[in-house]
RNA sequence: GGGCGCAUAGCUCAGCUGGUUCAGAGCACCUGCCUUACAAGCAGGGGGUCACAGGUUCGAAUCCUGUUGUGCCCACCA
């Protein structure tokens, strides 16, 4: 018959109307007079590739952007990427040893050069496959943290954040991630049980003076004993009040420490000693400072140690090494008092999953006290919602907690760090070397000063003090707008920002709310006084089948342009849908996915049905009824799914179409209005159907863009330029609250009549005899051809028979049905069936007297409910009576 | 150690302001169908004391308290 495929194939349609939308510059957006609607992708790494996150991300993201098209607004989704310091430094360090070069071996210039030219090679690729996931964003717009703008943007907020005071240079103690060699924020150590492998060690020092008098001290990290600089007590442990004043004598190493008495240490842990290395240990260093003790820092910046350790043997072995070896001889000259396994928990680097070593170091951080007041307010106001909203009290939590910022970054793939310093360390912060040299020229009183004087800072930005601008700057608000006087964008001078910002919304997990989510909250009041975003939507994680987290070393990721390839890309972006609540993790199933595969395939195969039935002219009165059922559900559905989606709850929003298409639309209604066999269908029929099948393309496109297009396309020839792509939301109809019961009623009635079948395994090709008895039969009498022809009803009569004994009695509603099925009925098993009923509705009235003649019930409810509670009665007690009768007839 | 969540069918989860849209969806399972759009389908079916114990209320899956289990975030306990 038809010259259709029998099942969808997605992948032609797809990068044909990929292709043709980006042709007629649909998703390209400039300033007009439609309310903007702004979204700004988070960025993803510049050599990233995409993964299951990802799809979830901008599937959400194009959901609303393409509503929100839909909705008349102008609709802007900007996309770019991030330079992501860390991660693509060490990738192109990582290919240039694979070319046999060491990092070390180029100059700063030569190193970017190569990164540039992977940038260039490889980058972006990311933004390509988004385009197969069918992201509506404006290419035009792309953007990408390292742009020239971009660059010039994050050195004017680094300048004005030092002229404001906040920024600062401290030598503190920061996390050393010692295979990238840089420092890290608090944000990227991620601590996890080291479970095992932890060992406990108890070290023995003697005593000076003593004769075998010794304090045992313990510790994770015995190599760091070479490093000990006191060992500290508290002052009213009584254990050791005649310690005080004295030495202890560091094992193997021999060196004289100080036994200092400080309230930091706790009584009962352990022996109550603790051995001090202000070098390598946060607290100790606080002890270490207040005590004035020396800071002896054994460390090379890639982890090994240095001559300090004092013992030849031991200077260039890593940490670890180092550990291994000083146990062992530790033990050997019998200083080890024993060793336990604990769980304990160990700092790794996020980027390179290396063990994060406590390190003192000169950096630059920024001073959040002040800075992220007004950030807090916003959320707390509600002015910038997050969702889900429990998110709320983590984001205080830190907030209120916020540590200052460690923003300089011991790499050359970012922002150069724009301060200036002289030989004697005195330094200057400006844009460029030659404000630089005027800056130290004036500060300094140093006229003569030249630029081979200065020299510039070696480190980069922490990539989120660049993405933390992204709101902001992807709108160029930084170019021209900003003065460099007050530290303020003058919305006047950038027309594009004042239209798009704040955004509508940012999508991203909740894995980054304080990363990147805060601090651009930050920066946006900072540099505009207005909230960047105004709803936060966090997505969950996505996780395999056993919960565990996604990801390349486990291996147990999908590729998701696999899985587009073999589910189409509107499977995909339905199965992702489908399970993800905002914040809720979903456990992804290729179930999830073959899902909206299949619902693709019917929506293929409804259109199928369409193309390929006969027509004549003329109209169907009496399918009248179950027009107006229909309109009154499209109605119904549209407003029901504007609800949701203003209220972001997408997976609902896409279940609704789904049920409502698949069930209401395909097995109610198609089969409805489908002509029998070899006949043809009226035209205005047909008509109508194509409409009700547009209208319900309509509110699928967001979620289903690809094969949405393509039925637009089928159904009709179109004008060029007529595409799904740019149709509005349907003008919302009336609901008939008469028109949606008789369409239920005519559903329960017949599956009444098929019920009946299956359990007497009659074959639906028997034609059965249908007697109905109930005060109104207007319903049915509207919808009876539409019964005799589906469910195969020869006759239907409406009216009691006169001997129902060999018949099937059942109710639809309350409404009384007899089914003659031409058989023999068991008259027993029947009345019994009765009975169980009976016994069901009389329990089920009491209850029901019980609560309305409870004074406190019918005075305290809500009337409708009480009203309803009567209905209900009513009903019930027609049932029962109705039920009787049955049992009687038998 | 502090904070925040979660616990509903075999599995993954919906169930918004307590009251027939309150016990639901998808998948899985069982029965019958290759019916002429779709076997990636159609028709029917079984299956849940809504973790446990109290409380509030005329009424609780829904609100409160506690218990247990579980997940996440934060934190310097050697």
């Amino acid at each position: 018959m038809s010259e259709i495929n029998k099942t969808y194939d997605s992948t032609i349609v797809e990068n044909k109307w990929y292709q043709h939308w980006l042709e007629r510059g649909y998703f390209k957006s400039i300033p007009d007079d439609r309310p903007a609607y702004a979204i700004t992708i988070p960025p993803p790494n510049v050599t990233g590739i995409l993964h299951m996150g990802h799809m979830l991300n901008n599937t959400i993201q194009d959901v609303l952007i393409r509503t929100a098209r839909q909705k008349g607004f102008n609709a802007c989704w900007v996309p770019g990427t991030d330079h992501a310091s860390i991660a693509t430094e060490a990738k192109v360090v990582g290919m240039l040893r694979e070319k046999g070069i060491k990092k070390s071996d180029l100059s700063r210039d030569e190193f970017l050069a190569q990164a540039f030219e992977w940038k260039e090679k490889y980058g972006g690729i990311i933004l390509e496959q988004l385009k197969q996931l069918g992201a509506s964003c404006d290419w035009d717009r792309t953007s990408f943290t390292m742009d020239p703008n971009y660059y010039q943007a994050v050195i004017k907020v680094f300048v004005d954040l030092h002229k404001k005071g906040y920024l600062y240079r401290g030598f503190r103690m920061i996390n050393w991630d010692v295979v990238a060699k840089t420092a890290l924020s608090n944000e990227e150590v991620i601590y996890k049980e080291a479970g095992e492998q932890s060992q406990m060690y108890s070290v023995k020092y003697a005593i000076d003076g003593a004769e075998d008098e010794w304090v045992t001290i313990a510790t994770t990290r015995p190599e760091t004993i070479f490093a000990d600089t006191a060992i500290a007590i508290h002052p009213e442990d009584e254990r050791y009040q005649h310690l005080k004043g004295k030495m202890a004598i560091v094992p193997i190493i021999n060196r004289k420490i100080p036994i200092i008495f400080d309230e930091y240490v706790e009584k009962d842990f352990g022996t109550g000693c603790l051995k001090v290395t202000p070098a390598h240990d946060p607290n100790d260093y606080d002890l270490g400072l207040k005590h004035e003790l020396e800071i002896i820092d054994m460390f090379n910046d890639d982890g090994t140690a240095n001559e300090k350790v004092g013992i030849d043997s031991y200077i260039g072995l890593d940490r670890f090494v180092v550990r291994k070896k000083f146990v062992k001889e530790l033990e050997a000259e019998g200083f080890l008092v024993k060793t336990e396994t604990i769980t304990n928990k160990v700092g790794r680097s996020e980027r390179t999953n290396s063990v994060v070593e406590p390190k003192l170091s000169f950096q630059w951080f920024l001073d959040m006290q002040q800075i992220s007041k007004r950030a807090l307010d916003v959320v707390e106001n509600d002015e910038v919602a997050l969702l889900p909203s429990k998110y709320k009290n983590t984001y205080r939590h830190w907030m209120v907690n916020v540590r200052d910022w460690c923003v300089s970054r011991q790499l050359w793939w970012g922002h150069r760090i724009p301060a200036w310093y002289l030989e004697d360390g005195r330094f200057v912060v400006a844009h460029d070397e030659q404000e630089a040299l005027k800056k130290a020229q004036d500060e300094f009183g140093l006229a003569d000063l030249t630029l081979s004087d200065l020299h510039q800072d070696e480190d980069v930005l922490d990539t989120w003090a660049s993405s933390w601008l992204w709101p902001i700057e992807v709108f160029g608000g930084f170019d021209e707008a900003y003065d460099e006087q007050t530290g303020k964008i003058d919305f006047d001078k950038c027309p594009e920002l004042r239209y798009y910002y704040p955004t509508e919304v940012i999508v991203t997990a909740p894995e980054i709310l304080f990363f990147w989510i805060a601090r651009m909250i930050i920066a946006g009041l900072e540099y505009t006084d207005e909230i960047p975003f105004k709803t936060v939507y966090l997505t969950g994680i996505v996780r395999d089948k056993q919960g565990r987290k996604m990801s390349k070393s486990l291996g147990n990721s999908p590729d998701p342009l696999d899985l587009i390839k073999e589910y189409g890309a509107d499977g995909v972006r339905f199965g992702m849908l489908a399970s993800a609540p905002a914040g809720n993790d979903i456990l992804y199933d290729d179930k999830l996915v073959e899902q909206g595969r299949n619902f693709s395939n019917k929506l293929w195969n409804a259109l199928r049905l369409l193309k390929g039935l006969e027509v004549k002219s003329g109209h169907d009165e009496s399918l009248k009824t179950v027009f107006e059922w229909m309109d009154s559900r499209i109605a119904q559905v549209t407003i029901e799914l504007e609800r949701l989606v203003d209220e972001y709850r997408l997976s609902e929003a896409v279940r609704l179409l789904y049920g409502f298409i698949w069930d209401d639309f395909c097995s109610w209604y198609l089969e409805w209005i489908k002509p029998t066999y070899g006949e043809a269908i009226t035209s205005d029929t047909l008509e109508r159907t194509h409409q009700y099948f547009e209208q319900a393309m309509v509110l699928l496109h967001p979620y289903m863009p690809f094969i949405t297009e393509e039925i637009w396309h089928s159904i009709h020839e179109r004008k060029e330029g007529d595409d799904i792509f740019l149709q509005q939301y349907p003008v919302k109809g009336t609901v008939n609250i008469n028109a949606i019961k008789a369409g239920d009623q005519l559903k329960s009635f017949i599956t009444t009549i098929r019920n009946a079948r299956a359990k007497a395994l009659v074959s639906p090709k028997e034609a059965v005899k249908v007697y109905v008895s109930c005060k109104d039969t207007s319903v049915y009498q509207s919808f009876k051809e539409t019964i005799m022809s589906k469910a195969n009803v020869s006759e239907l009569i409406f009216e009691s028979p006169q001997d129902s004994k060999n018949m099937i009695s059942d109710l639809v509603g309350v409404d009384k049905v007899y089914i003659d099925m031409g058989l023999t009925i068991d008259v027993e098993a029947e009345k019994l069936k009765l009975e169980e009923e009976i016994k069901y509705y009389k329990g089920f009235i009491i209850s029901v007297e019980k609560k309305l003649s409870n004074e406190r019930f019918v005075q305290n409810a809500n009337p409708e409910v009480v009203e309803k509670e009567r209905q209900k009665l009513a009903d019930g007690i027609e049932k029962l009576k109705n039920l009787e009768e049955y049992l009687l007839a038998l």
